[in-house]
DNA sequence: AGCTAAGATGTTATATTATAACATAACACT
DNA sequence: AGTGTTATGTTATAATATAACATCTTAGCT
């Protein structure tokens, strides 16, 4: 099982990630003749910030704040667009929200555990399950495509800390 | 594999579904001390009637032609999650719609498959699913609460009629 | 450098989904 | 009938997302 688990849920030099996150983004943007403009390269880096998926809205709050001018929705929602094309993001349906990819260059299964706690989201792949999911989809003769899969429960802090019991 | 695939994609006596599904949520409503009034009765047989799931708005639109009258958002909403606490509809998140569940008694998954071309969705339970899911989510020392799994694809109607290739 | 076409952003307005807050009505029990 | 609870009506608005069109920037060409 590959995850980010370890990397959201502890300690690290996050800085570190989102330069990486980034320098794997200019590459993607490179080969596919894509161009990472500021408003895209600070959506992506405020998604990256966050181990909390962002909403549309709190996307352009931040953004407005860091690029110092007003920015209107539409600008949001085309970078989002954009950089979920490139598959460096991933919207978490049941939040209305959005969240930097681990993996942008793997095909993966996008399973994502998020803590109902702290509000992080951390993304999994995990081939059995992408190859019980498929088997499950033949015996029905469905012809799958793509999936949106969440779960929602307590990350290793939260569980830790309280045992599912709120502060 | 516990499913409603086959009801979903084949022709078969509808009529009967619905009555059946009214009737377990009227012993579920008796059960529980809760109220089946016409317009939470409105709004399941309306779900269940589509083997789409319906949206909030298009709910009420349909909702008001059946009752002969104009219909507020509240209302409709109001119904929704009286529907959803008893178990009796799902939330598709990826859709922002809603589905009547074909198992309102069951422990369950809550898998999906949504069809891409016809819009039909089947629940279906599955017990393999679940154990792998829980086993994922112990090894990332996450504690599961709840998930929302959404398939999209073809239906094996769809699948059949054109292989995967739009008309 | 200047031109042009493509791509990106700005701007205004509006669509879609969902809920808050408070008023009224129906029901169930005494 | 009286009373507390539950359900619905009503009005307004919040939150999420997109359409349509104008303007600006960039890359590539001459």
């Amino acid at each position: 099982m590959l995850t980010n688990s370890r990397l959201v849920h502890q300690p690290h030099d996050h800085g570190r990630c989102i330069e990486a996150a980034l320098n794997r983004a200019l590459a993607l943007c490179a080969e596919r003749n894509a161009r990472m403009t500021p408003t895209r390269e600070s959506v992506l880096r405020l998604l990256w910030q966050s181990h909390q998926p962002l909403g549309a809205y709190q996307l352009q709050d931040q953004l407005a704040t860091l690029l110092g001018k007003p920015i209107a929705p539409p600008t949001v929602y085309r970078a989002i667009e954009f950089l979920m094309a490139l598959g460096l993001i991933h919207r978490i349906a049941s939040l209305n929200a959005y969240l930097g990819c681990p993996f942008p260059n793997s095909e993966h299964s996008n399973l994502f555990m998020i803590c109902t706690h702290c509000g992080s989201a951390a993304e999994v792949t995990h081939s059995p399950l992408n190859d019980l999911l498929q088997k499950a989809s033949d015996k029905a003769n469905f012809t799958l495509q793509s999936q949106t899969l969440e779960l929602f429960g307590l990350c290793p802090l939260c569980s830790d800390t309280h045992n599912g019991v709120q502060p």
